[in-house]
DNA sequence: CTCAGAATTGACAACGTTGTCCAGGGCCTA
DNA sequence: TAGGCCCTGGACAACGTTGTCAATTCTGAG
């Protein structure tokens, strides 16, 4: 009877290992090993022996069991919400920038938004012993993470703090940009303005909300309730909701868009009628400053929220323990004309 | 003397392993790994008690060693240009998506369009042993991925065919999409059209402007040389450009921008001035439909584009060795205003 | 020519998991 | 009660690499 050797059926043919390449080289295995990592000790003669077995044989090392072996991965996992929003393009790439100079693969996952989702995701990523996470949250409860922070997990939240455990956190002043947004508005003589915001149950919207009700309340005004407007980001709710704060018997003469998806379909409902409403929106967004009139933003950048979430991170995977560190970046007020509209 | 284990310094602290459960358990390695697994064979008993160990250690099974030993690592490359442009937005949503449903994880790099820097990362991949990689090329020649794909790693090209190897590719209609695009213009009556474009070296760039050629050549139209305008797509080159074509002595009267970043600029150009100026660009972009006149557009699918290039990748990793395979996929001609102005 | 010391090399275990295979115990049947 | 079978559990090797350490060879000085 033959013998049936434990090779399990192998994605990748079948590779040459380092066995391989000291079987043809006459060379003992530690030896081949030294070579590929240009580890002293090894004479030129038999250096050379090596790397013709190597070139011969096509060899490429295996990280993955190079790395099982160094007990780290040099791999860090990103969570976000979705890739595909043009906000979470320049942060992924600057996350991916950094990862990339401390010599480190980006993996990535998308949640959609789905606390369930988000749980999945960040446990596999856990199970593959990443070194470290970049979390956008999409659930309110991260308390699952506790055990693997507790054995040592670099994690870093961005755009929306943890909920229920402590950690490290990037976000942006959404109440102190909304309010400086609205306030804004306010200077240019609007009474009667609207805030068009996400669910309030999402962290970010809420602070933006709350920035909407201090600015209107320094300056003394009352809010309807019907002004404010909170719910799913999509054109299909959205579009309604503007048109309505637009065509009430008592409408307002101003919106507040509270970030960039909203305020994009607030730009689509208002280039369809004639009336100018002001208008400025949290998010900068590509051709703002081409649309007409040009929109007035609130601008959060996106790149720096990654690039110092990254640095967090990489700042812990290298350093000695500290106390969990909450960031919040200011927000730059870009005034292009639709904030300036006055009231009709 | 003391023994000193080989443990190197790990990353995460240490983390408990099936042996301590086992241990704890008082059970047998491969038991717990049974449990594990959800494998049968085991006494709802003895399932308990190592269920019982798990959760008091915390433990949770370390993916890496397992992927290692089963020979494959459930995981994707996906290397690209630039995840920030709005363009691989949603391409690398549909590539993760598609990854999802097969429970592969997606790993990614950005080569920023330096050959040098796509082959580093193409092959920091190859050693972790990816099960598969989906590529945007920048380089056009990828010879060094001969041995890995003879050793049995699944590739896909997107966007732009392989160079000098025969490898899977999934690319845009971009000759047959310019040619209508341009052919668009004519029928509206242009006779002098501007070809805005990326560098020639890149091969949608040329296809799309033969397709431009192709198209002038149909109607008769002889094409200046001074109407051909290609080289890096920032603003910097692209907008005096765009002014150029427009204030020469005998001005063109319509433009084919050849990408999403050069239409941007185009339309910010175009903004600045009365005169109007047809205008169709490739890609579609968002407020496309808003900026005024909306913008007609030769749109491709990126979506589309990642969907099919992950169902030939899986295909590729789950069934037989085939052929490899081209596809193309269809433009769309979107109407909305800025293509049907006549030339003043 | 001999021997110490340095340089080179390789055998072996370990990283954390899974596949193979065998041992032991319980149960049923004859 | 003996024999056979099934069920459960565990010992061991293997995945492909690196760390440790001992063995071997080489060098040069005395």
């Amino acid at each position: 009877m033959a013998e049936a050797p434990s090779r399990p059926e192998s994605r990748y043919g079948t590779r040459p290992t380092m066995k391989d390449v000291a079987a043809r080289a006459q060379v003992g295995l530690k030896t081949v090993s030294r070579v590929v990592n240009g580890e002293p000790g090894v004479t030129a003669d038999t250096v050379q022996r090596v790397q013709e077995a190597i070139a011969a044989l096509g060899f490429r090392r295996n990280d993955s069991a190079r790395l099982l072996r160094k007990g780290r991965t040099a791999s860090i996992g990103l969570v976000l919400e979705d890739l595909a929003d043009p906000f979470y393009g320049p942060m992924s790439r600057a996350v991916e920038e950094t990862a990339r100079a401390h010599g480190t693969l980006l993996i990535h996952g998308s949640s959609a938004a789905l606390p369930e989702r988000e749980r999945e995701l960040v446990l596999a990523l856990c199970a593959r012993r990443v070194d470290g996470l970049i979390v956008v949250p999409a659930g309110d409860d991260h308390r699952y993470l506790e055990p693997e922070m507790a054995a040592g997990l670099a994690t870093v939240f961005v755009d929306r703090p943890p909920g229920r455990i402590d950690a490290d956190a990037v976000l942006t002043a959404n109440f102190a940009g909304a309010r400086a947004g609205v306030a804004h508005l306010i200077a240019h003589g609007h009474r009667r303005i609207a805030f068009v915001g996400d669910r309030p149950g999402i962290h970010t919207a809420a602070e933006r909300l709350r920035g909407y009700h201090a600015a209107m309340a320094e300056a003394g005004l009352a809010v309807d309730a019907s002004w404010v407007a909170l719910g799913p980001t999509g054109p299909d709710r959205v579009g309604p909701a503007v048109r309505a704060l637009l065509e009430g018997p008592d409408p307002v003469t101003a919106l507040f868009t509270a970030n960039n998806r909203i305020t994009v379909t607030a730009v689509r409902v208002l280039a369809g009628r004639g009336l100018p409403v002001a208008l400025v929106g949290f998010d900068d967004f590509e051709l703002a400053d081409v649309v007409s009139p040009a929109v007035t933003v609130v601008a959060q950048d996106a790149a720096e929220l990654g690039r110092a979430a990254a640095r967090l991170l990489f700042g812990r995977l290298e350093g000695t323990a500290r106390a969990p560190e909450r960031l919040e970046l200011p927000t730059r007020l870009i005034v292009r004309g639709s904030g300036e509209t006055p009231p009709s």
